[in-house]
DNA sequence: TATTGTTATACTCTATAACTATA
DNA sequence: TATAGTTATAGAGTATAACAATA
């Protein structure tokens, strides 16, 4: 326990020898927020997906309204109409009628639509090798962290 | 020294009760990404900049190549002409011929250009009070963690 | 009246390909 | 020949404003 505490703290410690500045901390969680968004539309493109295409797909998890959508995506809900269509398009997605409300549209992914983000959620899993050194109580210490940023980053959310 | 790395740990503890899969990690790592990309572009948002011609103006602190900057941005080199033309034209950041070879020109920010990306960095500063609960020692780990997270993503970074 | 989804419009970012001027 | 920067072009994401259908 002692143990792998310790061995977070040398963890840190081995880049970092001085200590970091908030400046300096929100520098890298901005470069580690571009690293993870260009790795993960690159895996995207790699499966005929733009990155905003498969990060809606990837929330998919069961039907959604349009507008809902939106929210996820922090958008107009004028644009997933594009986005939505695109997917239709290639046959990811499909626009249901809402039983309970007749204005709302509600997209569910296809079989070919889970298989493909499925793909990409693969493909990222393997190139990051990174968390793989951490035992389960470093994971636990490092979810909590981020955490603690995400929300610090989006009070709301 | 211990009790650190115990606060540290509580810290995780806190929102994870059980410890996360590699998986909710990388969606955690997403997300905050994401988190921080929205927050960074409605900042510069705010001061009539969008998120790429803030992010170019960030790291532009001496004389820059077009080239480096399309490496800076992950893009294609032709992109960077018509961002640079956008902060150009509202007197931002100036192109200069370099004198060593008269094929590159540098840009540099102009006084306005530092002042509007310093004011970006300050308001980013001033709505991100999750770090402030940090001690250095938590910094400095922390930092680390992150930095292993970002080369993990990108290996060549 | 308010909300959902859509359309029309304009702007920015993006990659590709072709061009020029230099090296 | 290769490289730096630009232009032209097309596609995708973005916000705004206006609209029809429904609540």
């Amino acid at each position: 326990m002692i143990e792998s505490l310790n061995r977070l703290r040398r963890l840190g410690r081995m880049t970092a020898p001085t200590s970091p500045t908030k400046a300096q901390l929100l520098e890298l969680v901005a470069a580690l927020g571009t690293a993870q968004w260009q790795d993960f539309s690159a895996s995207a493109a790699r499966h005929g997906l733009t990155g905003v295409q498969a990060k809606l797909l990837a929330h998919l998890k069961g039907p959604m309204p349009m507008r809902g959508l939106a929210t996820m995506l922090v958008c107009d809900a004028s644009n997933v109409t594009g986005i939505v269509d695109r997917l239709e398009a290639r046959g990811l997605v499909r626009r249901e009628p809402d039983p309970s409300d007749r204005r709302v549209k509600n997209v569910v992914a296809t079989d070919e639509g889970h298989e493909t983000i499925r793909r990409v959620r693969a493909e990222m899993q393997a190139t990051h090798t990174a968390l793989d050194a951490l035992d389960a109580e470093e994971r636990t210490a490092l979810y909590g962290l981020l955490e603690r940023l995400r929300d610090g980053l989006r009070p709301g959310a």
